[in-house]
DNA sequence: TTCTACAGACCGGCGCGTCGGTTTGTGGCG
DNA sequence: CGCCACAAACCGACGCGCCGGTCTGTAGAA
């Protein structure tokens, strides 16, 4: 594991210790990298449209096609990461539960906003987790669909039905 | 972790390995005898109903309930054999595929059958089979809710929603 | 010469699997 | 019944590879 890291990364054992103080450190830093580029990206996709449906549509739009420009890396967060043992999966399941509370906070804001009914958003948010996940991860292991942003269309009115919100049927936007 | 089963089944190393040929074997076996027993108390409460909103109610419904059941077996599959490597992911792949696939077998016959629009099925069976297993996982390791049966109301609405299939009251089943 | 950044040989624990040996069960035989 | 022979089931110390982490050395900059 670490000596494959520094095999890809043409380095060596002493190097990489030196940077880091021990393998899951490297792991924390590159989701502490990672982590907010991809919140942000979202967050920007998100301010971007008015209404709260479009606004759930532009995100599942952005992050589909992030983890599409960037195979490896999500393979290696979504993939590699789970199953290190030795308390690393508390890390990993911390990161998860955060993504979860920031899609409650939008779910929260859209059911205040009354473009969707009242429920349980906790519970929504997990689901929906867990339903992008397993989409990305069968892209990931098993290469189907080919294209991960072919997907987009049937997960987003499925994940927006829902939640009981009326699909709006909205232009296609650019894969931008 | 072979020592763990050696400790909890109180045997020992040789006697495990006249059993078995190898670590993995434990676990094919444990799924080969759990997943037909799964399937089919999934696929009789599913006859049990007349229509395929009911069955997809009474399916889940089973399903909660035999995970809530039997938590510490559901750990070990769910969460404690994820990550095991050197190809054996593969094999836990496979299973998810051929219950995604046993998944999406009912939702096209709900399809056949009007229950539910015309849709791409494959993409649903995966959401689903996600969405549940991100629940199931969420329980697991966060006790989060206590009670796995509690999600359910909410779980069904949610997964019947995202077909589109429309909400037919049902009184309240019994846990049996 | 001192410090930074790195190289890579080496160490040690952990965990899977093996192997020689012991116990337990079972059928045959006088 | 008592005994033997053989096999099935089981035991646990050891081997050994893998892999995370350390330690010594060193090239180049300041």
């Amino acid at each position: 594991m670490v000596d494959d890291i520094i095999r890809a990364s043409d380095s060596s054992k002493g190097g990489f210790y030196f940077h880091f103080p021990n393998k899951q450190a490297i792991f924390l830093a590159l989701i502490d990298a990672l982590v907010p580029k991809l919140t942000t990206a979202v967050e920007r996709a998100i301010a971007s449209e008015p209404d709260p449906v479009a606004q759930m549509g532009a995100a599942l739009r952005t992050l589909l096609d992030l983890f599409a420009k960037h195979r490896k890396l999500t393979k290696i967060l979504l993939v590699e990461a789970v199953g290190l043992g030795h308390g690393f999966d508390d890390q990993l399941m911390r990161t998860r539960g955060s993504f979860a509370r920031f899609i409650q906070g939008y779910l929260d804001r859209a059911v205040a906003a009354g473009a969707i009914a009242e429920q349980d958003t906790e519970i929504v948010a997990w689901a929906w987790l867990g339903a992008i996940n397993e989409t990305v991860v069968r892209w990931l292991v098993m290469g189907e669909p080919k294209r991960l942003e072919d997907v987009y269309p049937q997960l987003r009115t499925l994940l927006l039905r829902s939640v009981g919100a009326d699909e709006t049927p909205t232009k296609a936007s650019p894969i931008q």
